[in-house]
DNA sequence: ATGTCC
């Protein structure tokens, strides 16, 4: 498969006389990490029933039916695979009133770390938090979270300032009909059935980090020394030279379940009616919209992505808790909680359309109708980008050039060495040097190897990408200075 | 990513 260079970080991957081509997006060193079965699925993906466009990312790599990294649009259609097992997975950036003074110590950095874990527990099934009863997550507050996102009633009831709500690309996700009882109808009809039991230890994971590539990570902002992004990290929010933590999580067990769900139902159907697979990939399963499979699936996700939210919400809530322990008085306030594992409507050529963004951000930059009613109309929302605890992570801001890519950026660095070649290939002490010569603190015994900025792309190339296809640019670089990470395949 | 096989 041949893709044809149209720019110093464009190129085209044709998909055929009948479609418009796949549009990628990244310099020729980073389209060279592209492999095969990448490229077949964006392929797979651009000539499946009702998609009228798909973007490849420079951070794209292979994934569950489409690459991660990508953008499908369809007017007509929605494909669960492109959203993906993680629902609604996401970034969220807490900006502190710290100086970066304040965490120079290791000591008050291994403090934190404490203080950080024994709130929020990391990793597979975990979900039980250190924290009073009156805060516990009951079978109740867990089916509002989930029905109603993060409502004024279901963050006051978890102590999240409801401001918070203003902060998020989505506060809530409605039923297919756009109604909230067609969730709560459907929540009851789940867990009427087996494949959602054991409802109150899921909903327990409110407020919990996952394993894999989910991480939380305090970071020192350097805002990016030029005047209009200066005058942009003003209205973020963002503080130069202070302390921010940033979060990556997605819905738990409790979107893996839904996701499942959704996959065998819809293969099921699939075999029965005999419909072939796009690319014959099950993992490219679809639904055209109107039908009862879509409306299932439409809710389905929306419960998941409820969820979502309302965990990075009170993750984002529980570290600054953590912070106020430690050093009494901090102050904090959430900058943005962005996803990059979901589909919503947006209007695409005039056309209300399902986008889904499988590892991709959203991006609207300044004047995009759809940010009238919020803090960034006039400057385009931020763009969170998770890089590595070397390299850094970015804040970033949408360009006028996002149109071309369906308004969307990548998701972070994008994996470079698959899980198993990193573990094989990578020493555990070469990697577990890189952060002590960096000063950078991790709750790990062992970091995992599959984990390592190593096994990642290289941040700056993809970035260079991202601005020189004209999608966005830099307003700050966020610094690591301690990680929190799942480590259960790091220990031996 | 994930009650890593209901």
């Amino acid at each position: 498969m041949e893709m044809i260079e149209t720019g110093e970080a464009t190129a085209i991957l044709p998909a055929g006389n009948h479609h418009s081509p796949v549009k990628v997006f990244g310099t020729e060193a980073i389209r060279a990490t592209f492999d095969e079965l990448c490229l077949q699925q964006a392929i797979n993906s651009r000539t499946a029933p009702g998609v009228t466009q798909v973007v490849l990312n420079p951070d794209a790599h292979c994934g569950y039916g489409a690459p991660i990294g990508c953008v499908l649009a369809s007017p007509t259609h929605v494909y669960p695979g492109p959203v993906g097992y993680d629902i609604k997975c996401s970034m969220s950036l807490l900006q502190t009133d710290l100086p970066a003074d304040a965490v120079s110590t290791r000591e008050i950095r291994r403090e934190l770390i404490h203080a950080i874990c024994r709130r929020i527990p990391t990793g597979m099934g975990k979900g039980a938090r250190d924290v009073p009863k009156s805060r516990k997550v009951d079978e109740k507050l867990g089916a509002a979270a989930m029905c109603e996102g993060a409502s004024s009633d279901v963050l006051a009831k978890l102590g999240i300032p409801t401001s918070w709500a203003e902060r998020c690309e989505d506060a809530f996700h409605r039923g297919h009909d756009d109604s909230v009882d067609s969730l709560r109808q459907r929540l009851y009809e789940l867990r009427q059935g087996r494949v959602f039991n054991k409802f109150r230890e899921r909903v327990q994971q409110l407020g919990s980090y996952g394993g894999g590539n989910h991480f939380g990570e305090c970071e020192v902002v350097d805002v990016v020394d030029q005047p209009e992004a200066r005058a942009t990290a003003e209205v973020f929010g963002l503080r130069d030279g202070h302390v921010a933590f940033l979060s990556h999580c997605g819905s738990r067990g409790i979107g893996h379940r839904l996701a499942t769900g959704q996959f065998r139902a819809l293969e099921a159907k699939f075999d029965q009616w005999g419909i072939p697979y796009p690319g014959n990939d099950k993992q490219l399963v679809h639904a055209p919209l109107g039908t009862p499979e879509a409306d299932a699936y439409l809710d389905d996700m929306a419960l998941g992505a409820n969820f979502a939210t309302v965990n990075h919400l009170l993750i984002n809530q529980l570290v600054l808790e953590a912070f106020q322990e430690v050093i009494p008085g901090t102050q904090g306030t959430l900058v943005y909680f962005i996803s990059h594992n979901i589909a919503r409507q947006e209007i695409v050529d005039n056309r209300p359309t399902w986008v889904h963004r499988k590892g991709a951000t959203r991006a609207f930059p300044a004047g995009h109708h759809a940010l009238r009613q919020t803090p960034f109309a006039d400057t385009g929302h931020p763009i969170l980008l998770p890089g590595n605890p070397q390299a850094g992570s970015s804040v970033m801001v949408a360009s006028e050039g996002a149109r071309e890519s369906c308004y969307s950026v990548n998701h972070g660095a994008g994996r470079m060495l698959g899980r198993r070649r990193a573990i094989k290939e990578l020493d555990q002490k070469t990697v577990d040097d890189s952060f002590t010569d960096a000063d950078i603190l991790t709750n790990c015994r062992r970091y995992p190897k599959d984990e390592a900025p190593a096994a990642y792309k290289d941040f700056d190339e993809v970035l260079r990408s991202v601005e020189k296809a004209g999608l966005a640019t830099e307003v700050a670089r966020l610094r690591a200075r301690f990680v929190i990470k799942d480590a259960s395949d790091a220990d031996d």
